[in-house]
Order: structure tokens, then sequence, then C-alpha cells
DNA sequence: TGCGAAACTCTAACCGTTAGGGTTACCGTC
DNA sequence: GACGGTAACCCTAACGGTTAGAGTTTCGCA
């Protein structure tokens, strides 16, 4: 099924690669907001054009690494057993993706998303695309049966949990507090 | 102890206003990306510079009427009668600003907050700031004594009724839903 | 009256981003 | 193996938000 790729995809990927590996090295290295993108593009030798080509703006650069969160939280409504019960289920892929923005080598990235305003907004607007896509699966979900707003309200809960420990001193500790309160929030929403 | 503003002050006070105001018209005339700063500055008869000296932002322009929302919120906790619980009172309040956001004259300038994605962006980071302030003043007060992971976590909670409520079709019951999981989710962090 | 400062002005740029249009390199087909 | 289509890339030039710098007007106050 899967064919290797030719060359052309390959070309592809490794210029997608180049750019964004010599992004985030100059951007650590010298400071996100002194590097433009003009540099981006001059030390990875491509066309300013290209860059955008393939990311959609500065702050897409930083963030490459977690493109697919988005399945990743969807994929544990959806893939979990038939019989478990929701709020256990997001809570561990949660957990998980906390333990992956907060992993080892992430902290110099940490530290710079933190230094820098347009790069949290750029974060939250990530969340808020995150909560959307978490409440569409809760709706659609038969095994669950709950309004559209206790679904939204619950996604953003859950969203919550995720953004809040991402930043906090005991992240995992702060995961599972936060879901009691959802998990609270969510009975209190059964039919 | 409110002494009349002299005049400098009061010419600042209008030229900020007038600013406002043509923006705010030239955008729902003519539409919020194809107005610039530029023309909104040739319109109010004033310099570039100025609006900026008035203003963050060009979004910020937007959302003049809601400064006071922070003061608003954080003092419906601090100002709430000594025996009152806290859940309620910031329902009634999340209530009001809901009120004020989606009442009769705010609808074209809610459609175009909805037609811009800088705009929802911008009304995102502003609820952040938002929450921020209302954990710190729920972590300040004595009456609750709850764990400063509880306290932002139902700062965000708040912050997502309120949000959720602007956009929904039936606002106030939105606001009522999300606060019964808000009381539960509180509850469930009783010391 | 005159001084200092705040408000405002103009000019000229910086930076992210995009449109337009051209070149190269790969892929599938005859 | 030549060949046409097209995806990836390049360059130039611009647009629009935003800011620095330096000058001018206007106000408040002594």
């Amino acid at each position: 099924m899967i064919e290797p790729p030719g060359r052309r995809e390959r070309k592809k990927a490794a210029t997608r690669q180049k750019i964004a590996d010599t992004a985030l090295d100059l951007f650590l290295e010298r400071g996100y907001d002194v590097v433009g993108i003009r540099d981006v593009a001059a030390e990875a030798d491509v066309a300013v054009t290209t860059v955008f080509a393939h990311f959609a703006s500065k702050e897409a650069l930083v963030f490459e690494r977690d493109q697919d969160f988005e399945q990743r939280l969807t994929r544990a409504v959806t893939d979990r057993p038939p019989q478990e019960p929701l709020i256990p289920a997001l809570q561990r892929e949660v957990q998980a993706l906390v333990r992956h923005c907060t992993a080892e080598g992430s902290a110099p990235v940490r530290r710079m998303i933190e230094g820098s305003p347009a790069l949290r907004e750029y974060e939250e607007s990530m969340s808020l695309r995150l909560a959307q896509a978490l409440a569409g699966v809760l709706a659609a979900d038969p095994r669950l049966s709950r309004s559209a707003t206790a679904c939204r309200a619950t996604a953003r809960f859950v969203i919550d949990a995720y953004a809040l420990a991402c930043w906090a001193d005991d992240p995992e500790a702060t995961v599972d507090e936060v879901f009691r309160m959802i998990d609270a929030a969510w009975q209190a929403t059964a039919p």
C-alpha cells in the first residue's frame, strides 16, 4: 500500500524539514523576535515565498512538532474501547500530550514561547481549534448523548486542563486535579 | 475629589473617541479588512502615529467598548455580600456581560468579529487575560481557600462559559447550563 | 510671560505576508 | 527516449500594521 515516495516528495519534505530546523535553531540562538523570516530563508537557502509555501506563518515554524494533537485527541475519544468511560480516556491522552510538551528537550522552546506574546497568542488559537474539534467528536459519539452545549463546554474544559498543565510547576498533578473537576462537571450533565 | 478635567485631557479624550467612532463606522460600512489604519487616520483627521498612541493595535479599536470587563468580573468576586456563595455571584455577572455583548445594537459588530480571524484571535487573547485576573482574585479570597490550580481552572471555566454564550443561539440558557457544570466542578475542589 | 511637558505631526522605515509571473525538475505517457 | 503537464521553487514588488526619530503645537502652571 505504502509506496516509497518519489524523489519529488522526498525533496519537498527535506526542504520543509530544513526550514523548520533552521528556524528553530536561529530562534533559540538569537531570539524569536530579532530573527526575521528573511533571515530564516537566507540561512535555509530558500526564497521567502518558499517558507510561506510550507508554513502558514512565522509562529507555525515553532509549533511544527505538535501538528497531530488534534488527531490524537479525537482518536482518544473515537477509538477508546467500547465500555471505556470518556473522562479517564481523555485524561490519559492529555497526560501524554502534556508529557510531550514538557519533555526534557522542550524546555528552551517553552521558555521562548513564554517570552513572546505572539507565540502565546498563537498557542491559544491552536487550543481553540483543538477544543472545537474535540467538541465535534463528543457531540457525534452515540455513547454519550449530551447536549451540544455540554459537549462544547467539556471540550473547552479539557483543553483548559492541557493549557494549565503545560505551564504548571507539576504538570502531572495539575492534569489530575483539573480532571477531578472535569469529571464532576461531566457527571452533572448526565441526561 | 474629582476635578473637572482641563482642556488638555478633554481634547485627548475627544481625539480618542473620534478615532474609535470613525474606525467602527468605517469598519462596519466597508469591511474590517479592506479598511486600513491609514484610512481610519485620514477620516479621523489625525496622524497614523496618533492612532497608535491611543490604541495598541487595529483590533483594539473594535473592542474599546468592553475595556472594563476585567474590573467588573473581579469586583463581582471581591464585592459580593459576606455570605454570598461564589458561583452564583459569578453567574450573575457573566449573564450581565453576555447580555451586553449580545445586545441589539451589538449584532453588526459581532458579525464583523465572526468574519475576521484576526478579531476572533484577539478576543480569545483578551479572554485569557480575563481568566488570569479572575484566577488572581479567587486565589486571594480568604473565604474560598482553594488550591491555585483549582482557582486557575475555575477561572478558565467561567471564561469558557462567557465565550461559549457569546456565540450561542440562546446565550442565557448556555450560561445557565455551563454554570451547572462549573458548580459541580467547584464543589469537587472543596478542601 | 515664559518654561516644561504632553499631545500631536511627519517621514521613513521594518517586518510579516502575498500577488504575479517566470524557471526548473520531476513524473507519467507516447 | 523525447515530451507535455505540473508541482516546487525563485524573484520582484508591493501591501498593511507598526514603530522610531525628530520636530511642532498647545496646554498647564509658576
